[in-house]
DNA sequence: AAATGCATGTAATTGGTTACATGATTTC
DNA sequence: GAAATCATGTAACCAATTACATGCATTT
């Protein structure tokens, strides 16, 4: 259903062929969302049939003629309508936190690597959203003025870089720990894979950032 | 593809039901995915006919007879292989989100009971979380060893802890920054819903934590 | 010569959600 | 008396991914 919200949310704000909100959901809204053209085209068609949006061909030379679309009245009031709606429970996928949960059937070499290898990969994204921030901040300084718009957006680009960032911790947090123990963990076959908890209480408050057994009550 | 390893690792640790299954899906699991009965029941028959797990009824009196699934030498071969894979690209959706990049079309009353509606949903996977990190505590003092598995466990849970505590921090920070720009939205249509940022540069910087420009650089 | 960008699509398949169906037992 | 728990499934539908298909212009 958000693809559709998506889709009419961009085109309230300016006309765009598909191509063009692939772009959009490539840079900017990939802090929330990501799509294929492949389903983009079949739903442009569809919200013009439910009179949604509308199209008018553009012809060009050198480069193949477009459809550009842009939102009815009845497309505004549609999206009004989502945006007043309560908004859905979070039903998170992390395929990754996934993989992380049954690292246990890894060497401790091996759980560093897969924690390593993907802390990269969110730097990467990072990288990309301070780029957009930079680009953001350049919008609003050279039209001197700040919009509703680009408020909302910026607070958006803020939840994404923080997203970001916080993983980012949570990865070198988390190969310090594996790190601690790596000794016991590959000698798994000889003592059960195991450690008593004094042993690592102080280790663990710390990952917790713990700081007495009461408070974990609440 | 993740459902399927999902359910390959819970049955490396356990055997369970489909109904089993789903209950950790909705408990400790929801951190990182969601899943029905309906799409858990034609998997497990999936893979029973793959050979990666296999079956045994048991006949319960009071209760209706079940099914018991457990992990064949096939199944953790298998699994063993998606974990050492390199973890895909994350790929985002979070539909709130979305709907807050947009929320430039409502009245600022509307944004604020949207973010307060929003925070108090997060609030509530938190304090389930914080259940959950209880109970584990629990476990590990009673067992008084720390194995591999809860080692792992643990810094899912704690991802999952943060994630909901700064999302909550975002929502707090995001209504104070929306509250103060209260009396310029609604009169939007007066002045276009603009003001200049001389009026808002710092306001700006301390939500994003940003001290010079210089440092957005990079 | 190969890859990327521009531009639009279809087809096949897999993944995910909602609704439907049953039925005994236990808890509120 | 109603709702929740235990337990397993099917059917219909919608959402998402991957592969296929075309073709010119520009960049590497």
């Amino acid at each position: 259903m958000s693809l559709k919200f998506g889709m009419l949310g961009l085109l309230s704000k300016w006309e765009a062929t598909g191509y063009d909100i692939k772009k959009e959901f490539d840079s900017f809204m990939s802090i929330f969302w990501h799509t294929h053209l492949s389903q983009i085209y079949p739903e442009l068609n569809k919200l013009e049939k439910e009179n949604l949006i509308e199209s008018r061909m553009i012809l060009q030379e050198g480069k193949p003629d477009k459809k550009l679309y842009s939102i009815t009245d009845a497309g505004k009031k549609e999206l009004s309508h989502w945006l007043e709606k309560p908004p859905e429970t979070p039903n998170v996928k992390d395929s990754f936190l996934m993989q992380a949960f049954f690292m246990d059937n890894l060497s401790a070499k091996d759980v560093l690597f897969q924690l390593k290898h993907y802390q990269k990969q969110r730097e990467a994204r990072l990288e990309k959203l301070k780029q957009t921030l930079y680009e953001q901040w350049q919008q609003i300084k050279e039209k001197n003025k700040l919009t509703t718009r680009l408020l909302m957006s910026s607070a958006v680009l803020k939840r994404g870089l923080e997203q970001e960032a916080e993983y980012i911790e949570w990865c070198k947090r988390t190969i310090v720990l594996v790190e601690t123990f790596e000794h016991v963990w590959d000698s798994k076959l000889d003592n059960d894979g195991t450690t008593t908890i004094d042993e690592v209480k102080d280790i663990f408050y710390e990952y917790f950032d713990i700081e007495d057994e009461e408070s974990l009550k609440n």
